[in-house]
DNA sequence: GGCATAAGGTACAT
DNA sequence: TCTCACCTTATGCC
């Protein structure tokens, strides 16, 4: 995940900060790292399908913290993952079911305690787990939105169009993706480590960030491998900018490693680079000012003349749902789009994988199946129906403990964003 | 000696 | 059916 030896290498302009710098400003949060640190506590009942609270609670007390602090949350959730990460997501599944499998061998065997390991390395953070949050988050007012596809351009997008001032996250990525402020290695105590944009001229001369372009950085990573790309063997990201400074241009490196016998690249790498440059450039995010889906960066006039570009473009950008057809495909007029589909999905009415079926919070669901199978081991006669249609209390109830604490009136007020005080151009496609 | 890669510990909560 | 691990240290290569 992200870029291996990135963080380390920007050592020299991390600052350590306390939240306290950022009191009244509204700062982004990456709801799936959150939600992933959360599932060690909870893998086991996470992995058997057995009801938790203990995520949630991960989150309200880390909220809390912003709140005393107060600052202003925006949680951003991922969507759908990515046509050209596929291969990523594929293995990650595979390795995860190996994992669960000897988990569930190892606890069967009453080995509790090994298992518990396995259990942590096989949990699978779903979109329905989210939802669970976004129902507190409702309850709360507490800003927070699904991306249509990555949370880190969506997080991106929100801060370029002044809607946050900070993005907490620990992936590096953001970087490339043109994050201005990264919060990292956030602690219970409200104390971070903070990363700017503005400060990579300040760089020692062995990793000299600043002086590259946005282009140049992009090729950096994508030879030192990132999420889109696995990189070339023996090439880190210190070599990589050796490698990137000397020629500034991608065709040129290939050529030149090529020509070489010590380095060597993949069929698909090439084709991996060009992906790449176009999921961090354009990837599709929402626009919660405008309510249509839109990309990271304008898709330049000159590139749209092109058919043959535009149509590669819109493999590496994310499908979407066409208006009128409900099908969902690589849509290239932004007026095409079945927008109203996509905010339904923005506000995790609808499911984000799928794009049709209704998303329910894991713990609801969990509850209605348990209601389901007591109806069906011969309860009262008529009590399924009583029961499912009676509306479940799902996050209410499992936060009755915590909810006291938390002052409802004054979240409101708090966590209300200002969509009209906000200005400022919204892009699209054409 | 600098760099990339592999391996092992820790996370979370109570 | 449906989405993320990270950091430090050790080792080995050029």
């Amino acid at each position: 995940m992200g870029i291996p030896g990135l963080l380390p290498q920007l050592k020299r302009i991390q600052k350590q900060v306390s939240l306290k710098k950022y009191m009244y400003q509204t700062l982004a949060i990456d709801g799936y790292a959150w939600l992933h640190r959360a599932s060690c506590a909870c893998a086991f009942e996470l992995v058997m399908n057995k009801p938790t609270n203990k995520y949630l609670q991960f989150f309200i007390k880390r909220l809390q913290l912003l709140k005393r602090l107060k600052i202003k949350p925006y949680i951003v959730f991922d969507g759908d993952s990515l046509f050209v990460k596929n291969h990523t997501e594929t293995r990650r599944r595979k390795k995860r079911l190996e994992n669960e499998m000897i988990a569930k061998k190892l606890w069967s065997a009453g080995n509790r305690y090994n298992a518990m390991e396995y259990f942590q390395k096989s949990v699978d953070i779903t979109p329905e787990m989210a939802k669970c949050i976004i129902d507190y988050c409702k309850l709360h007012s507490i800003p927070y939105i699904v991306a249509p596809f990555e949370a880190d351009p969506q997080m991106v997008y929100l801060e370029k169009m002044g809607l946050i001032q900070g993005i907490i996250s620990e992936d590096s990525d953001l970087l490339v993706f043109g994050c201005k402020t990264l919060i990292t290695k956030l602690n219970d105590q409200g104390k971070a480590l903070e990363i700017s944009k503005d400060d990579f001229s300040a760089l020692p001369e062995n990793f000299p960030l600043g002086e590259l372009s946005e282009q140049q950085f992009r090729n950096l990573v994508c030879l030192a491998g990132c999420d889109y790309t696995s990189g070339i063997w023996k090439v880190g990201v210190v070599t990589a900018m050796k490698i990137v400074k000397r020629y500034s241009e991608m065709k040129d490196i290939l050529i030149q490693i090529e020509r070489t016998e010590k380095l060597c690249f993949s069929k698909a790498f090439k084709q991996q680079v060009e992906f790449a440059n176009y999921a961090f450039q354009y990837q599709r995010v929402f626009c919660p000012l405008s309510n249509q889906i839109t990309t990271l960066n304008n898709i330049p006039k000159a590139v749209t003349n092109s058919h043959a570009e535009i149509i590669k473009i819109m493999k590496c950008i994310g499908s979407v749902v066409e208006r009128g057809s409900g099908v969902r495909k690589d849509v290239i007029n932004t007026k095409n789009i079945d927008h109203k589909v996509h905010e339904m999905i923005a506000k995790g009415e609808l499911h984000p994988v799928d794009m049709a079926s209704k998303l329910i919070n894991r713990e609801r669901k969990l509850k209605a199946r348990k209601l389901f199978k007591v109806s069906l081991l011969g309860g009262e006669s008529n009590s399924f129906n009583k029961k499912v249609e009676q509306p479940l209390v799902d996050t209410q109830d499992v936060l009755s403990e915590r909810e006291n604490s938390l002052d409802n009136k004054n979240a409101s007020s708090i966590y209300m964003t200002s969509p009209a005080a906000i200005s400022g151009t919204v892009p699209s496609i054409f």
